[in-house]
DNA sequence: GCTATACTTCGTTTATTGGCGAAATGTAAA
DNA sequence: TTTACATTTCGCCAATAAACGAAGTATAGC
């Protein structure tokens, strides 16, 4: 029970469920992800700490980037269901189709430029 | 999405899980859940008020009864699939099994009589 | 009409959560 | 082995949410 409530406590959040959308086309590193969110580096680290205590992502550290992504086949039933159920209900959204036209553009932005700027706030 | 938002923080909490469960095997009013829940009725109308603006149960009255049930072929699609994923997700679940077990018992009480309890409390 | 009853709403308290900036951690480059 | 940088953890404050009891609403029976 703790370990579901875990991932419904996890997505009920919205800046998370906009998180979980933001993935859908593949991993991306904190920098990337707090750009378009437009908040506070910590407040997206804690976050995604969220999500990943829930199973809701995967976690991958190369080098000094840390890279998140929706889980794969090795994860838990109810978290990738539970993925599956969010992307389906919120496919189409307009915020979640404004982050991905947002996201293009932050895609195309320098890393190292990107992530500097991050840290002075 | 603050739609799909209320339904997943209608989830995001244990009691309102195991009320949904509770409710598997057909409707029940106020007083019997709340029996079942050992919580004030208050907190417990509060609770079902939750599931209800959320879409994830449906209200009938009955003179002075109402009676909560999950949502049918009517209902929108995302709580359909959200109460769906929760029945399969818990389905098992200790604690689930344990409320099903007392909920026989408490449906073998007098409603009168149980009502009668309740509101002194 | 009154009274009892089944439930909801309100007001308050306490606990949890989201947000930030500052400090800490870990990694890579100079 | 310093220095820079990407991320996390910590400490704090504000906002949200869960719990209760008391008061309010609506319905059934006298």
């Amino acid at each position: 029970m703790k370990e579901f409530l875990n991932i419904t406590k996890a997505l009920a959040d919205e800046n998370r469920l906009r998180m979980l959308m933001a993935l859908q086309d593949g991993e991306l590193c904190v920098c990337r992800i707090t750009e378009l969110m437009g908040l506070a580096m910590s407040t997206v680290s804690k976050h995604l700490s969220v999500l990943y205590q829930a199973g809701l992502v995967n976690a991958r550290k190369e080098g000094r980037w840390m890279y998140y992504s929706l889980p794969g086949k090795g994860a838990p039933t109810a978290a990738r269901e539970g993925v599956a159920w969010v992307r389906r209900s919120l496919d189409g959204n307009a915020r979640v189709v404004e982050d991905a036209k947002q996201l293009k553009k932050v895609l195309t932005m320098d890393l190292s430029e990107l992530c500097k700027r991050q840290c002075k706030n």
